[in-house]
DNA sequence: ATGTGC
């Protein structure tokens, strides 16, 4: 893999053989995939031969392989020339994202009840495999109303508040979603509304301990000391159901689309197509069912809080990091309409883009970067003229496979490792645990210095774990 | 990621 070092935090894999554009990887040197164990830069290669691609197949500091599209993953195809949308550039948890709300309340003020708030956290938040939720919603007609709504139904059935719309990606819900284009087995598996499911995601009550800007954290709600609940989780069994589904019909529309691809996994469709059209409706479903389901444990932890330490918790943002979108913007110094696959990677509109509520006009849309079990996390915003479609990073990535890491852990026991570092630990299971250690992920600090050395972001704040509910 | 692997 010929890689050119164009600045410090920008390789570029100039364009040969089907390519249609060249790729782009932002990453340090330290940061970038080892090629021998990791083939997600042949899959920014295979990513840029995509019919209708513009501009560049990129890369975040945080790649590492994929399903088709590597996770870490930004590529934009224009819809008027043939453009294509594909599964694999979204993966298989649609619309899995991030949701940050804040207290109004210090670390060391917390302190005496966080063993009752862990408790209460534990209780209340359904995770693990193929369990249920906490909003009981099934069949076809009762998922309707959230796969079109997503947050916004939440909220109007009681769960959260109106405030809270204003602190969400779209305001709560993607327009276009059609709940007749998602399968019966997928709707059969959408009890789940309300729970956290497992891997890496997490519930987490953390602390901030640094703010790299005053005025843009304190536009965002937050303060150095302050506690803050994180929840990092997305579709469940619904979303994967669809995304599954759906590689199946374009891998047999593709012949008929005259549309050939260097790795099966990037099945796809022209966007203006019956299946591709079919695929944004299903997948634009899946993604308010993942909002809906953050607003629902995002107010369970909610009443939690209040219940154990009097204090509310505001809603700072959500937002997804594995999502396509139609968006419009300059290719060439023209205005064209994109389908924009983010995954593995967020969207990071900057100050004064006309998508964000009148209030972080100012500042730009909070970023939230998930940290890996133990590791701090990260609140960024956008920047003016930033490449790759205003994305950055979702997280610090993978090094090593889930079988990989829990080989390496053997004899160790990674819950007293996060105990003796203060950090309350609820729920988790050992495999679970084992597969999620830090030694398994790359350094996130190192990605987030790398987005914003690339010009994709700035740091706004940073946030260290206090206590841990996982699957 | 996922009622975990055709």
């Amino acid at each position: 893999m010929e890689l050119v070092e164009e600045s410090p935090y920008r390789f570029r894999i100039d364009q040969h053989d089907e390519m249609r554009v060249p790729g782009v990887v932002f990453a340090s040197r330290s940061l970038l995939p080892d090629v021998h164990a990791d083939k997600s830069l042949e899959q920014v290669v295979n990513v840029a031969t995509l019919p209708g691609i513009v501009d560049a197949s990129y890369a975040m500091p945080d790649v590492h392989w994929g399903y088709g599209f590597p996770i870490g993953g930004v590529a934009a195809t224009d819809i008027d020339t043939g453009g294509v949308v594909s599964p694999g550039g979204v993966g298989f948890d649609i619309s899995c994202g991030v949701r940050l709300l804040a207290a109004d309340l210090d670390r060391s003020e917390l302190q005496p009840v966080l063993d009752k708030l862990m408790d209460g956290l534990d209780m209340s938040t359904p995770r693990g495999m193929g369990k249920g939720g906490l909003w009981h919603v099934s069949g076809r007609s009762g998922l309707a109303a959230v796969l079109t709504g997503g947050s916004r139904y939440a909220v109007e059935q009681g769960h959260g508040v109106a405030r809270d719309l204003e602190r969400c990606e779209d305001y709560g819900a993607v327009g276009d979603a059609d709940p007749d284009r998602v399968s019966d087995r997928a709707i059969e598996r959408g009890g789940q509304l309300g729970s956290l499911g497992s891997g890496n995601h997490f519930l987490e009550v953390q602390a901030v301990d640094h703010v790299y800007d005053e005025r843009t954290a304190e536009a965002f709600g937050l303060r150095t000391g302050q506690i803050c609940v994180m929840i990092h989780c997305g579709s469940r069994g619904l979303g994967h159901q669809i995304c599954t589904d759906y590689i199946r019909m374009m891998e047999g529309a593709m012949v008929e689309h005259h549309i050939r691809v260097p790795d099966r996994q990037l099945a796809c469709a022209p966007v203006s197509s019956p299946e591709g059209q079919a695929y944004l409706a299903a997948m634009a479903a899946a993604a308010n069912y993942a909002r809906a389901n953050r607003q629902v444990l995002g107010e369970a932890v909610r009443r939690v809080f209040e219940r154990v330490t009097r204090r509310g918790l505001d809603l700072v943002y959500d937002i997804s990091h594995n999502l396509a979108k139609i968006e419009t913007h300059a290719v060439d110094g023209q205005q064209r309409q994109l389908c924009v696959h983010r995954k593995g990677a967020t969207r990071a509109l900057p100050p004064g883009h006309p998508d964000l509520p009148a209030d972080l006009a100012g500042v730009g849309q909070p970023v939230l970067i998930p940290g890996s079990m133990g590791a701090p996390s990260y609140v960024l915003t956008g920047v003016p003229g930033a490449p790759a479609f205003a994305s950055t990073c979702h997280g610090a990535g993978r090094a090593q496979s889930r079988k990989q890491a829990a080989k390496s852990v053997q004899g160790q026991d990674p819950r007293r490792q996060l105990e003796a570092r203060d950090i309350a630990v609820r729920g988790a299971s050992r495999r679970g645990l084992a597969e999620e250690v830090p030694e398994a992920y790359k350094d996130i600090s190192e990605v987030v210095e790398a987005a914003e050395g690339a010009g994709l972001c700035r740091r706004v704040a940073r946030m260290v774990p206090v206590g841990v509910v996982k699957g």
